[in-house]
DNA sequence: CCTGGCACTCGCACGGACAGAGTGCCAGTC
DNA sequence: GACTGGCACTCTGTCCGTGCGAGTGCCAGG
C-alpha cells in the first residue's frame, strides 16, 4: 500500500512539530497546529498506517509518535522544500567573513560561522592536497645537514617538513635542488606529482643522487603518504541544547567519535559536485554515531571541489534549514577560494 | 584555631575517598577503611572543626562530607605526596612518542598522551612565538603582486601570511627584500623584532620603500599582534566519565570555554619556570569552570619555557595522581624538542 | 581528650492513587 | 468507501505518604 498525499502531509507535521517540541506529537495537537482538513480520528488512521509502514514509532502506547530515521528521509527526499536563507543569515555569512588574511583563517573563520548559524557541530576539511596543485615548492637550510621543506599549494596551504641529509650540503647546491624540484613540480597537481619524484631522481647527477633521495622520499610523504587531511571543528558546546536526551543518554560516544579525525573526514569527504550530502542516524556507518545526522556538501573555486564541510546534529534537525544553510556557506566559502 | 596532624589527615582521607568513590563519605566508612587510630566519634568532631574551618561540607544534613575548593588545596599543598609514575606510564609515554616527524607531530601526540593518561581534557599550546626566535624568513612570489611570507622560527614553527604589495615587484627585488629582511631578523627573539623591523623601513632606499611598507606592516602583525598562539586539544569526551554530575549538570559552560582559544592560553599559558600551577574550582577566573580544575606547566628545551601544556577535568580529580603525569609529559616534551 | 551511646534529621527508594494524553476501535453519517 | 464522533482502555508522569538507613551532634563517662 502506497501513502497518499494526506499522509505524507501528516508525516511531514510530525517531522516539523517534533523537531520544534521535541516530544512525542498526538493526532489532537497535529490537526490544532495544522490545517489538514480533516478530524484527529482520521489522522490516527493515517499514523497506524505510517507506523506499519515504518515512518513513525511510539514510545511507548498511548504517547504520540516520533519520526523514525526512515521517517526522517522520507521527509527529507520527498517533503522538503527549499527554505531560502533569510536575509539576517546573508548578512551574517557576510559580516562574517572581511577580512580574511589567509587560508587559516578562512577556515576557521567558516567553521564558527556554520557552527553558529546551524546550532550544531561544524566540520570544515581544509583544501585537499590532493585535489590541490603545488604553487612553489622552498629549501630553507636549518643546519648544515637539515633543510626544511615548505611546500604552499594554489589552494593557500602550506605544508612544512624536515629533511634529513646525509651529508653536509653547501649553499649551492640547495639553491640547485630547489630550482629542479620547482621545474618539474610546479603547477602540477599533487595527484600526479609521485611519478615525476621519481624521475627527479633519475635524472639527478649521480654525486647528488644520496641528497636528492632524501628529499624525494620526504617529498613522496609530504604528497601522498601523509594525505593527513587537516580539518577543523566548532560547537561541539552545541550537541548539549536540549540536554542529553537528543543522544540517548550520553554525548560519550558522539565526543570521541568528533576526535578522530579519521571519522570526520569519512563523513564530510568524498562528495560528488553540488550535491549536498544527507545522512540520517543509522545510514551512518560509524556505530558512534547512530543517533546523529550528517549534512555535508563540497566546496571548491567555481564547479571544482577542493575540499567538504557539513554539520552534525542530532536526527531530530531542521534539515531544510540546515541544508540551505550548508549550503550557502559552501558557496560563499568557494567564491571567497576562487577570488585567490 | 589550627589544624593538628589528625585533622589534616582526616582531610586527607576525605578527598581521596571521596576522589575514590565520587560519594560524600561518613565518619563510619572513613575509619574503616583508614588507620586513623580513633573512633568514628572523634572522627565527627575533627569533621565538624574541618567543617567550620571551611575545608569540607554536607551536600545535606545527614549525609557524609565532601570537600570544598579550600579543602582540595589544602590537600594539594600540604598533603600530596608525590606519587611516581607506574613503569607502564613510562613505557606509555616512550612508546607514544615514537618516529615523530614534525613540529605538528609532537604537539598532537603529546596532546592524546596527556588525555590518555590522565583521562581528562589535555591542551597544549604550541611553542610561543614570543619566546621563539626567527630562524628565516622566505618571500615566495605568487603573482606579479603577491607575496608569501613564510617565517620559520628556533622551535619549528612555520607561519606564513600572504602580503599584498602596491605595485608589481621584479624578481631581483623580492630577492633585496629577503636578503635584507633576514639580516635583520634572523636569529632576533620574535619579542626584540619589532623595531628592528622598524629600522628596516627607515634604512629602506626611498624607491623601495613602499614595498618596504607593506612588508614591514605583515612582518609587525604576524610576529606580534597576531600572537595567535596556537593550540591542541583532545580528550573532551573524558568529560562525560561519570555521568554528567561532575560538573553541576551541564557540560555545556565547560565545551563553551574549551572553544575559546583566548581562555585555554589564558588557563594553560604564563608559567613560571619548573612550577605546576594547580587551579582549583572557583580559583579560575573564568565563570564557565568554576565546576573545573586545571593542572599546567610549562615546557620547553632544557631550563628554558617554550609554551604551556595541561590538562582539565572536575575539580574531583586525583591531583597527585595528575600532576605527577602532566610533570613527566612536559619533561618528556622538552626534551624530544631539546634534540632538534 | 577520647569514646560509646542515643536521639534526631534527612534524603531516597518504594508503592499506590490520580490526572492527562493519546490511542484503537466501532458505529454512524455523508 | 472515506470520514467522524464517541468511548473505553492503556500507559506515563507526578504527587504523597511511609519506612529505612546513613550520618550527624551532643552528652556523659572514662
Amino acid at each position: 500500500m502506497s501513502l497518499d498525499d494526506r499522509k505524507l502531509e501528516v508525516l511531514r507535521a510530525i517531522v516539523e512539530d517534533y523537531v520544534k517540541t521535541r516530544e512525542p506529537v498526538g493526532s489532537k495537537a497535529l490537526v490544532e497546529r495544522h490545517q489538514l482538513g480533516v478530524s484527529s480520528a482520521t489522522v490516527r488512521n493515517d499514523m497506524a498506517v505510517l507506523e506499519e509502514e515504518g515512518y513513525i514509532r511510539q514510545p511507548h502506547t498511548s504517547a504520540g509518535r516520533v519520526p523514525t530515521d526512515a521517517g526522517y528521509r522520507l521527509f527529507v527526499d520527498r517533503l522538503t522544500r527549499i527554505k531560502p536563507l533569510s536575509p539576517a543569515e546573508r548578512r551574517a555569512i557576510e559580516r562574517f567573513m572581511v577580512g580574511v588574511v589567509d587560508l587559516d583563517d578562512v577556515v576557521h573563520r567558516t567553521v564558527r560561522l556554520l557552527a553558529t548559524l546551524t546550532r550544531q557541530v561544524a566540520v570544515v576539511q581544509y583544501p585537499s592536497l590532493s585535489r590541490s596543485a603545488v604553487r612553489h615548492l622552498e629549501l630553507v637550510p636549518i643546519s648544515t645537514t637539515r633543510l626544511m621543506l615548505v611546500m604552499i599549494t594554489d589552494t593557500g596551504r602550506v605544508e612544512q617538513r624536515l629533511v634529513e641529509m646525509p651529508a653536509p650540503v653547501p649553499e649551492g647546491d640547495v639553491w640547485d635542488l630547489r630550482r629542479r624540484v620547482n621545474e618539474k613540480l610546479a603547477g602540477q597537481k599533487l595527484a600526479d606529482a609521485p611519478p615525476l619524484v621519481e624521475k627527479l631522481v633519475e635524472e639527478c647527477a649521480p654525486e647528488r643522487r644520496g641528497d636528492m633521495v632524501c628529499l624525494a622520499t620526504v617529498l613522496l610523504e609530504t604528497l601522498v603518504e601523509r594525505s593527513e587531511e587537516r580539518l577543523a571543528l566548532a560547537g561541539t558546546a552545541n550537541l548539549t541544547r536540549g540536554g542529553v536526551l537528543d543522544f540517548q543518554g550520553t554525548l560519550r560516544p558522539v565526543l570521541e567519535a568528533l576526535e578522530e579525525e579519521v571519522i570526520l573526514l569519512k563523513l564530510i569527504g568524498d562528495l560528488e559536485p553540488s550535491t549536498t550530502r544527507v545522512l540520517i542516524g543509522d545510514e551512518n556507518e560509524i556505530d558512534n554515531l547512530r543517533s546523529a545526522s550528517v549534512v555535508s556538501t563540497g566546496y571548491g573555486p567555481g564547479a571544482t571541489i577542493v575540499g567538504g564541510l557539513g554539520v552534525l546534529g542530532p536526527t531530530r534537525m531542521d534539515y531544510p534549514g540546515t541544508i540551505a544553510t550548508v549550503r550557502a556557506v559552501a558557496r560563499y566559502v568557494g567564491d571567497l577560494l576562487a577570488q585567490n
